[in-house]
DNA sequence: TCAATATATGCGTATATGTACATATATAAT
DNA sequence: ATTATATATGTACATATACGCATATATTGA
């Protein structure tokens, strides 16, 4: 009953997570926030000046991104530089962007 | 302006093509039947008997796979079979499954 | 220590979402 | 036509989620 051709149900931990991962990509805010990373690093504020939105929004967004390890950041005095921190993943909304847009 | 280093926001219909195909792979209930449906083609009663669901929630949750054109159906008799139907997004998903079980 | 600046967070609220129940619809067989 | 079976769907409700406001925290510089 272990031949990978019978289609078992996932486990609860690999339905989490698989889960989890997309939802953070089923966000407009989140995925304009990681957008924008694609450049390069920004600071909590400069995210919010581009993406026209208010700070304690760009930094809850930013806790929960960061909570999945989507996201990393750096302290340079009372400033925090975000950037991206899981490959993969970025991999993954870059596919789904280019996808969306040729077509 | 139109230099692809300049990372422009997303276009409102790109971000919401893209929101939506990651909010169909956000929920559990739906990355089951999806994950059900690698194997085979499955009638709305079979995916509900194998995940132990309501029929009535497998039958919303195809209607809204359906409507983002993720899955299609074929009719027999009474009976509708539901297959995948975008390999895009089933490779997006299959390749997120198979990153979460690998760790 | 005090003020200024940048970010984080608790809380309230409006909205979105998933599910179940009950029922409607559709097809097939007798 | 009637009955049985499979699926779809309207409605209600409980829960989750995103956002904004206000405020807390943290760092820097005077």
């Amino acid at each position: 009953m272990d031949d990978p051709l019978y289609s078992k149900d996932l486990d609860e931990e690999t339905l989490f997570v698989v889960t989890q991962t997309f939802k953070a990509l089923s966000d407009p805010t989140r995925v304009r926030i990681l957008n924008l990373l694609f450049e390069k690093e920004y600071s909590v504020n400069d995210i919010a000046e581009n993406l026209k939105m208010r700070q304690s929004t760009v930094s809850h967004q930013l806790r929960f991104l960061k909570n999945l390890r989507l996201v990393k950041y750096r302290r340079e005095g009372t400033t925090m530089y975000y950037s991206h921190d899981d490959e993969h993943v970025i991999n993954v909304l870059q596919q789904m962007i280019q996808h969306a847009l040729h077509h």
